[in-house]
RNA sequence: GCCCUCAUGGUCAAGCGGUUAAGACGUCGCCCUCUCACGGCGGAAUCUAGGGUUCGAUUCCCUAUGGGGGUACCA
């Protein structure tokens, strides 16, 4: 009964895609998935001066990596393209012109200097629809004369434009408070005011989502659909995210762009999820969804009005959830190219240093410093040693170390287990507490005082030779010290 | 200036006239423990202000304050 749901997301590539635009995508997403509606991706290209080469792809790039998947769009024709503004450039006039017919917009000659005086003393200006009520006869005129124009938008007087959004319900402006705004430039290329209205009326959309920056303007919106006599959108508006109390996301601060947290070894989904929740909250209180999950609970009660600071520290928790349910197998997989960067060509097992590594990063990149002790062994403060809780000083450090030097080299089971058992009998025959000779053990293998691991999964990864090694060198810096 | 809009802990937030005002992140403490992390337990911390309406306001209305947005031949 009800028509098909239609949304779409319109971004304008002009570089990074950030967290706001990705998560209103997002939200235009779910909505047409939650509904079984359609979903469409349209290029607003149309500003030359920010165009950045490249952004298209990475537009492609970002939705693809984030899931977030389109029914329709440039390269997807759904029979409503085209789908990239630029190539739509000649749609536009003939629906100025029309509108001109139907009496909702009208030809206006005005020249820069005489609309630059009518500045007010804020240097906000108002359009005084001085050419609003030219003759018919002398619009003909000049339009043959050649004189150049732009066609303005015919706000009726004397009414109130609202309607009622998703989010923030009833929104009423009055005309009064309208201008007669440029709909068709002088170059004969509209503006977005009213290539928005045109395109989105032309595709079909049902329900616009976007950020509220539009919130106030779409009663100007509506009257151009109603002067066109077509039927108006249902609304969404969602706040935006800020960086700070103040201040917006923005693009060229380079904040909080997908692409980076991607390199810095975010997961998609959990950028994604977090994202999701920033500004929306599903009804059960649930927080890691997947993006099924996530089409399922949408619903837009839940969208909240406020704004919303970016919160990079609540995204890295749930990135760690997301690497904690990982399976070995597949965090191996993630990891991987992190731990390579971190050991270079060294011999180490890296399956061993995943295992190491997944409930101890939020973020792959974390992985870096946590793997530093591997390649930097050499003289360290002896003072890390003093464990007061332990009861370990530099007398016991270096009886344990000896103790430990002991037991690799008499015992030869090379695991876990074994490493432990050869620890234990070694510490116990030694009349010591295995916990002093396993502290100990730990800082004479890394030289760190805070390892990724204790002492036996420290020897487990350095290998029986290494670990001989690093002992017997931290033993002598023990007895040099004394 | 004018117009639209928002306001619960440090952050994300639940709440939608009567609650000890959820939960999560972070933070602090404890437990586990060879450091760290994981895991477990616990603590501190919030209704912007002033007026109404009401038997009763975090919740409804008004005003103020503060924030955001708009007010372009930008989007």
């Amino acid at each position: 009964m009800t028509e098909k749901v239609r949304t779409r997301f319109a971004p304008s590539p002009t570089g990074f895609m950030h967290i706001g635009n990705l998560r209103t995508g997002l939200y235009a997403y779910l909505y047409a998935k939650k509904n079984g509606g359609t979903f469409i991706l349209r290029i607003e290209d149309t500003d030359r001066e920010r165009k950045v080469d490249g952004a298209v792809e990475m537009v492609y790039r970002t939705l693809s990596t984030a899931g977030i998947v389109y029914d329709e769009g440039p390269d997807k024709d759904g029979g409503y393209g085209p789908y990239i503004q630029t190539e739509r450039m000649g749609l536009y006039k003939q629906y100025a012109e029309e509108l001109v017919r139907r009496g909702g917009a009208y030809y206006c000659f005005c020249d820069k200097e005489r609309l630059e005086s009518l500045k007010d003393e804020n240097g906000v200006h108002t359009y005084d629809k001085h050419c609003r009520n030219l003759s018919k006869e002398e619009v003909e005129r000049r339009l043959a004369a050649g004189e150049p124009y732009v066609i303005r938008q015919k706000v009726p007087e004397g009414v109130v434009s609202e309607y009622e959004d998703m989010v923030f319900g009833k929104i009423s402006v009055d005309s009064a408070d309208i201008e007669d705004g440029v709909l068709l430039k002088s170059d004969g290329l509209p503006t977005y005011n009213f290539a928005n209205v045109v395109d989105d009326h032309l595709m079909g959309i049902t329900h616009v989502i976007r950020g509220t920056e539009y919130l106030s303007s779409t009663p100007k919106y509506n009257l151009i659909y109603d002067a066109f006599g077509w039927e108006r959108p249902k609304y969404m508006h969602l706040p935006p995210i800020m960086k700070d109390a103040t201040r917006k996301l923005s693009k060229r601060f380079g904040d909080a762009n997908f692409e980076d947290f991607i390199s810095k070894g975010y997961l998609p989904e959990a950028i994604v999820n977090y994202i999701a929740l920033l500004g929306w909250c599903p009804k059960d209180n649930r927080e890691k969804m997947t993006m099924q999950e996530m089409i399922e609970a949408f619903d837009t009660d839940g969208i909240s009005k406020s704004s919303s600071i970016f919160d990079e520290q609540k995204m890295r928790w749930l990135n760690g959830e997301y690497l904690k349910a990982m399976t070995p197998e597949a965090f191996y997989k993630v990891a991987e190219p992190f731990i390579d960067k971190a050991i270079g060509d060294a011999p180490w097992d890296k399956r061993e240093l995943a295992a190491l590594m997944q409930t101890r990063v939020d973020v792959l990149s974390d992985i870096g410093e946590k793997l530093a002790f591997l390649n930097e062994f050499g003289e360290y403060d002896l003072n890390m040693y003093v464990h007061q809780k332990m009861k370990v000083d530099f007398s016991v450090a270096k009886q344990a170390v000896k103790v430990a030097i002991w037991a690799l080299e008499t015992f030869d089971d090379w695991t876990d287990e074994g490493i432990k058992e050869c620890i234990r009998q070694a510490a116990e025959s030694a009349g010591m507490k295995a916990g002093q000779v396993m502290f100990s053990m730990r800082v004479a293998l890394t030289g760190a005082p805070v390892t990724p691991g204790g002492a036996i999964e420290m020897a487990k990864v350095l290998g029986k030779q290494e670990s001989l090694r690093r002992l017997k060198y931290s033993l002598s810096l023990l007895e040099a010290a004394n």
